[in-house]
DNA sequence: TCCATTAGGTACCTAGGGGAAACTGGCTGT
DNA sequence: ACAGCCAGTTTCCCCTAGGTACCTAATGGA
């Protein structure tokens, strides 16, 4: 009866849940963008997340790989957050949802509009 | 001192709302792949989502006009769901998707994997 | 006669994902 | 002496997305 049930509605679940995660897009984004941030200044970056949810964010994206964290105990504190290779490799997946969003979100707008009126 | 705001630090902002938000993902591939469905049939094939909940994301699809909604009113009633072209057009983002998964998946468990141990 | 069917709508309830704020630690500048 | 600075951690608290359960309509079949 074909069906494979929900692991064939959506092969591609766990990709969705390590990126499009809360928080993650614009975490590998501005890493992907500006490269070695020490914590603070991707904080500010990113604006509007907190600390406590930007430090789990963080170490989940470590533990996935996509993210490396080097601490350093000085005086004050010091924690250099990089992308790493793997994280790198999304590249052209973002690039994809750049460039539809491009050319199709104002389509999605007019629908909206034609919709709710 | 190129601080554009959360903004530029989430510029896809707007259609990962739209495609990845919880049950968007398996609903549209769903309707990719199988074509014109009535609800119990989608609702069978994607399994795990209420009909409830089902219901509110194919509203909201309709809405931003990535999935069409045909009601007949007979008895029992009939409603079936259809993807658009806009729809149908998100077709390279999720295949981008699931190449990187196919590509990448193992790197992110064996990453795991070291991080846990 | 009575039940199953379909496409939802509605009321209620719960878990947990985040948000806000306060705290730690030692050095450095005023 | 005292207030920052950084990189978190901890505690508390709230909201809401999503789940459960129950309701409708007219008909066809056992």
């Amino acid at each position: 009866m074909s069906d494979d049930g929900p692991i064939a509605a959506c092969p591609i679940g766990p990709v969705v849940d390590l990126v499009f995660s809360r928080w993650t897009t614009p975490i590998l984004l501005t890493l992907h963008r500006d490269g070695r941030l020490r914590f603070v200044e991707l904080h500010r970056r990113i604006g509007g997340v907190t600390a406590k949810v930007l430090t789990e964010r963080l170490r989940r994206l470590e533990r996935d790989g996509l993210v490396t964290r080097s601490y350093f105990a000085e005086v004050p504190p010091r924690a250099e957050y990089e992308i790493t290779e793997l994280g790198r490799s999304l590249g052209p997946v973002f690039a994809t949802l750049a460039a539809w969003q491009a050319e199709h979100l104002g389509e999605v707008e007019s629908a909206r509009r034609g919709f709710d009126g």
